[in-house]
DNA sequence: CGTGTAAGGAATTCTGACACG
DNA sequence: CGTGTAAGGAATTCTGACACG
């Protein structure tokens, strides 16, 4: 798995203006899809917000949804809709790793 | 090739303040390794400078020889020579890509 | 609801220069 | 050579609010 790349997908490190750059939303409207809890940059020590270009593509989607008359509301409960199934998916392969491992697994020496 | 990733890597989005906090070096040093031409930052309309990932990874790379004792002057000179063996290496591959290409490559249909 | 805007303040970034060495 | 710093100006970002609807 590309690790080392997916970090700076993740890296809160880019500022607003720059993300109004990118996706074409105003400094307004980023502000404002934060507020509704869409995306959840970072804070300097001083207060600047920082977006990662995981940010960025999220607000990509956000903007698609808006332009289909999606409110900001709904599209929130779809993200914590997806969030939901992707931990009980994770919970489910944990289980199964577990029992894997109860039968199978390497064990500690006595 | 993981394409998409490395966009990620070579956009330059970081402005100067964040490079310093991330690599630990003051923005002095970071614009006088510029103007040694160790690192090629972009810039925006109004004139801040613009980082990538990879300028950063550059920026690490020149904290290491400094910190041996090589001189700005010197490092620039083992990038070049890097540059230059990269660039033969292209050429060569192309011109053996050329040759396949002329013996057994796709011809255009007469 | 979603977004524009003017307001005032604080923090950021820029350049060119002097300093030390 | 490599880096710190004070200087002055310009651009950025922040918050809370009013406006329209």
């Amino acid at each position: 798995m590309a690790l080392k790349e997916e970090s700076y997908k993740d890296k809160k490190v880019i500022t607003i203006g720059t993300v109004s750059e990118i996706t074409g939303l105003s400094e307004r409207q980023i502000r404002y899809y934060e507020e509704r809890k869409l995306i959840f940059p970072e804070r300097t020590q001083k207060g600047t917000r920082k977006y990662s270009f995981n940010d960025i593509e999220q607000l990509m989607e956000i903007v698609e949804k808006m332009e289909e008359g999606v409110q900001t509301y709904e599209i929130r409960k779809e993200m914590l809709r997806k969030e939901k199934q992707l931990n009980e998916k994770t919970v489910r392969e944990q289980m199964i790793r577990g029992q894997l491992n109860a039968q199978f697994g390497i064990q500690k020496p006595r």
